[in-house]
DNA sequence: GTTCAAGGTTAATGATATTAGTTTTTGGGA
DNA sequence: TCCCAAAAACTAATATCATTAACCTTGAAC
């Protein structure tokens, strides 16, 4: 191998998305990002696509990341709503801690940057499996798609600052999810 | 009035409401909707601080537009269960009619883009007085939050595709709302 | 040491938002 | 009727993008 490279394909992503997590994305430039790698703009060329790629590859890290930190609950002691809540709990944790790049990877208006969203649904069929337990098997699909609504919305709503009439919005969190299964769970 | 305008804020915002809708919001460049006007590119700069402004503009407009499109079925008859399903009805059907623009007014990622948060809260306040029939006063709150988290959530992942394994998606979104407000209920 | 190809750079292109300075238009006052 | 002031447009220029093409640089293998 000649040449030794100075950057690879990881350390331009994660890169990146430390950038956007800090600046927010509209500031994400390949000038920025090649002078932080310490290497000109078109160099980045060898390894990514296009920013557009390169974006749609900060989101499918994301969801990875995200399903990476609620998995582990799926298999936790205690019955299928207290799973649920855990599960969550966690999912909110996630996005508190990513909120630049889980608001970016849930923003619609430009499809290219969407991951494969047949992965994701498929991703997401074990969660089924634990909803169907408080929705029953036939119901278990559209359960678990209002769940993800509510989780996925809650969260959406606070990142973007329209949750500020005070409160205190993690036990409205947890208080509207109750809800949501014991209204299923009848 | 010396030399009457070609054009005014008016047009140009609806303009680019339509064009953002058609081509989608990465599309929207001023060059663009400067040449459909039939004007210069910097002609807009009369009328609009900079494209920031303007597309703060288009997202006041989505977000008054929702409120007009929900706020008649606050009134309507039957219980609040029946006339809230009404207006979670016409909410997504909005959503569904608008979906880039109702997509970039949600949002987050950009912080610049969003109309007044508190403006916003106070639209809601109506709503909350209905919500309080299904969950009492003290809980009328977090349970109006939660239904627009579940309402928003679920239109979002819609338009995201994020919900493409099938089955009827107006049925689960009715049908996750009703189990919403039955949870509350009790 | 020569070769060769991966990795990086320079230079250039076209699009973009934005600003400064200039020109065009026309209604109201002379 | 003519002029003029100001509103509203225009031209020109700048800086920043993303992207491409063409050209160097390195160092391991022969």
């Amino acid at each position: 191998m000649p040449y030794p490279a100075q950057i690879n394909r990881e350390v331009i992503l994660t890169t990146a998305c430390e950038l956007i997590e800090s600046e927010g994305t509209a500031q994400l430039s390949l000038n920025q990002l090649a002078k932080i790698l310490g290497v000109k703009t078109p160099s980045l060329y060898r390894y990514v696509d296009s920013k557009t790629a390169l974006l749609r590859a900060v989101n499918e890290a994301t969801f990875q990341g995200l399903f990476a930190a609620i998995t582990p609950h799926l298999d936790t002691p205690g019955d299928a709503p207290q799973r649920i809540m855990r599960i969550a709990t966690a999912y909110r944790a996630y996005a508190h801690q990513h909120p630049v790049t889980y608001g970016l990877a849930y923003t619609n208006t430009i499809a290219e940057l969407r991951p494969d969203p047949v992965e994701q649904e498929r991703a997401v069929i074990p969660f089924q499996a634990l909803m169907a337990e408080v929705s029953g098997e036939t119901d278990s699909l559209p359960a678990l798609r209002g769940l993800l609504a509510l989780m996925h919305g809650f969260v959406m709503l606070e990142l973007a600052g329209q949750l500020q009439r005070g409160g205190d919005l993690d036990t409205a969190y947890l208080q509207s999810i109750r809800a949501y299964l014991a209204g299923w769970g009848k």
